[in-house]
DNA sequence: TAATTTTTGTTAGTATACTAAATATTTTAA
DNA sequence: TTAAAATATTTAGTATACTAACAAAAATTA
């Protein structure tokens, strides 16, 4: 057993739970819908847009632009999208949608698994924003340096 | 912007904001001590027992067998671990930690940012408790199918 | 005892995810 | 108008993390 000496550290504990299923559940999907959730937000945020570039992509999404070419590489090699050198700006590369790809979405692949979903759904709504407050929270905590290095004066 | 439609998955999004600022913070800590937070997870609990094996640590830390390997590999070629293969049991192969592994932890590299630990000291402790019991309570909650599927016939 | 199963660890293959550097283009400034 | 700065994307290199398959050894069962 894991002796836990500080909360800290369990909050990590808890946190690494969390991502190792996000990451066995992405795998699970790949065999039931061929697609990952990385390369599902991806691909939503895509066809939401219709024709769309990849920095806007990675800014959407929360990833590095190395990280999202990568993720579109491997959308492209599945055929699930098209990219299109723009003609006005010539740096830039336009994305695209197959149909393919938006008929996966109509089957619509859960991104979070099922267990999850169905077990959050039947709490209390006030819980439920609870939950997402407080997950948003610590996301500010620890992009916080980012924000302000005022605040940090008046800690230590 | 995203324009967020579902609850779920404004927290699948907030998850993966903190696992992205987890993930940064554990490259920004190979540069100051030369260690990642996995290896650090796995090194610290190679230190608690003295000796060990991998599947000891697979457990403890919650990640693959293969995943540990890789991992071990790394802190083998930092010089972090010394691999043993075992006597008594000839499958096995003790792991222990150096005293250059030892020394790091003098150090002590916080495994999460500064930041946020700094500002989740300052909570008040029925608010720490709270946030890390909402953590637990997504972990099981995503983790649920291996634990029971009686409780699967009560929705659906 | 012999055959089977389980345990332990590694390897192969794939996908994420990062930074830093390279490339190309566009915009801005001198 | 040319040089410098900013923008857009990709490439290279590294680390995580998984499953599946493999090999070796130990434990169990027939």
């Amino acid at each position: 057993m894991l002796e836990k000496t500080d909360i800290v550290d369990e909050v990590l504990f808890a946190l690494k739970r969390i991502i190792r299923a996000i990451d066995l559940h992405s795998k699970k999907l790949v065999a039931e819908y061929g697609i990952t959730v990385p390369q599902a937000l991806v691909l939503k945020r895509i066809i939401h847009y219709k024709q769309t570039v990849s920095s806007i992509l990675a800014k959407d999404v929360n990833l590095s632009h190395a990280t999202v070419t990568s993720i579109l590489d491997r959308l492209e090699n599945h055929h699930y999208i098209i990219r299109t050198p723009s003609l006005d700006d010539k740096r830039k590369i336009l994305i695209e949608a197959t149909e393919q790809a938006v008929n996966i979405f109509k089957n619509a692949p859960p991104l979070l698994q099922e267990e999850f979903i169905t077990a959050f759904r039947q709490l209390e709504l006030w819980e439920q924003t609870l939950m997402l407050s407080t997950l948003q929270r610590i996301g500010v905590m620890m992009n916080a340096k980012n924000l302000s290095a005022s605040l940090l004066l008046a800690c230590e």
